[in-house]
DNA sequence: TGTTATGCATAATAAACTTATGTATGTTTG
DNA sequence: CAAACATACATAAGTTTATTATGCATAACA
C-alpha cells in the first residue's frame, strides 16, 4: 500500500487514503495531486508515501462522487489540476474524521485492554 | 469490511484483522475461530463484527505462514479448532502492534496538526 | 419442530491498494 | 550539454483483503 515505513511493509490499514485527501483539502482550500503527495511526505517525515497509482484514481473517484471539484491552472508551461472540497465533500470529511477517531478508539480497546469502550 | 458501525459503512481501515487475531492470541493462550468473533464483539461493544468469510481464510493463512499452530478439541460432539501463537507468531505480533501504534501516530499527525511527528 | 446459537469452510465478487508503465516539461549537475 | 532528477498527470495488470452468499453439521431453546 502507500505506507513506506522503515519497518518491513505491513499491508496494514488500507482505506485511509480518502480520509487523508479530504482532511488535507479541508485545511488547504485547493491542492493538486503532486502537491498532496509532497505534503503527506513532509507531515509524516517520509513515513507515508502516497503512490500516484493510488492517488489519481482516488481523486477521480472523489470528484465523480461530487465530493471534489476541479480547476485547471497553467504554471510554467505545465498544467496543474487543482482540487477543492464541495459542500458535500466538507460534510463527508467530517464523517470520515469521526469514523477514523472511532476506529482508533476501537483498536485501542482491542490492543490495549486499559482503554475500554463505554 | 468487518466493521459493522452504527455509521454508514466506510470501507475504511482494511488490514487490521491479522493484528487483532494475533493480539487476542497473545493474551489468551489458545482460541478457536468462533470464540474470536464473540470476543471481538464483546470488547468492541458490537462495534466490530468479524465475518467468518474474512476470519477463517485469515486463520488458515497465518497458520500456513507459521505464525499459528492448530489443535483440534472435541467438545459436546462438536470439533473446535484451537489456534495458538508459535514463537515466530509472538514476534510478528509485536511487530504488528508497533506498526499499529506507528500508524495511529502518523494518522494523528495528518488529521490533528497539534500532534506533530518528531 | 422451527429458529437461534455454535462451529467450520469455501466460492464469487468488490474495494483499495502496489507495481509498472507511459507521456511531457523543467531544473540541476558532473 | 547530456544525463539524472523533479514536477505533473494518467492508466493497466496484478495482489491483498475484505464482503456477501452459501453449504454442512450439531446443540439448545421455545
Amino acid at each position: 500500500m502507500y505506507v513506506c515505513s522503515i519497518m518491513r511493509p505491513t499491508n496494514l490499514y488500507k482505506g485511509s487514503l480518502n480520509t487523508i485527501i479530504l482532511k488535507l483539502l479541508s485545511t488547504h482550500d485547493k491542492m493538486y495531486g503532486y502537491e498532496i503527495t509532497q505534503k503527506v511526505k513532509a507531515i509524516t517525515k517520509g513515513e507515508l508515501h502516497i503512490t500516484e497509482g493510488a492517488l489519481y484514481p482516488s481523486l477521480h473517484k472523489l470528484e465523480a462522487e461530487g465530493l471534489l471539484e476541479v480547476e485547471f491552472v497553467k504554471v510554467n508551461n505545465r498544467t496543474r489540476k487543482y482540487y477543492r472540497l464541495t459542500e458535500q465533500g466538507t460534510k463527508e470529511t467530517m464523517r470520515k474524521l469521526e469514523a477514523l477517531e472511532n476506529y482508533i478508539k476501537t483498536m485501542r480497546a482491542l490492543v490495549s485492554p486499559k482503554f475500554r469502550l463505554e
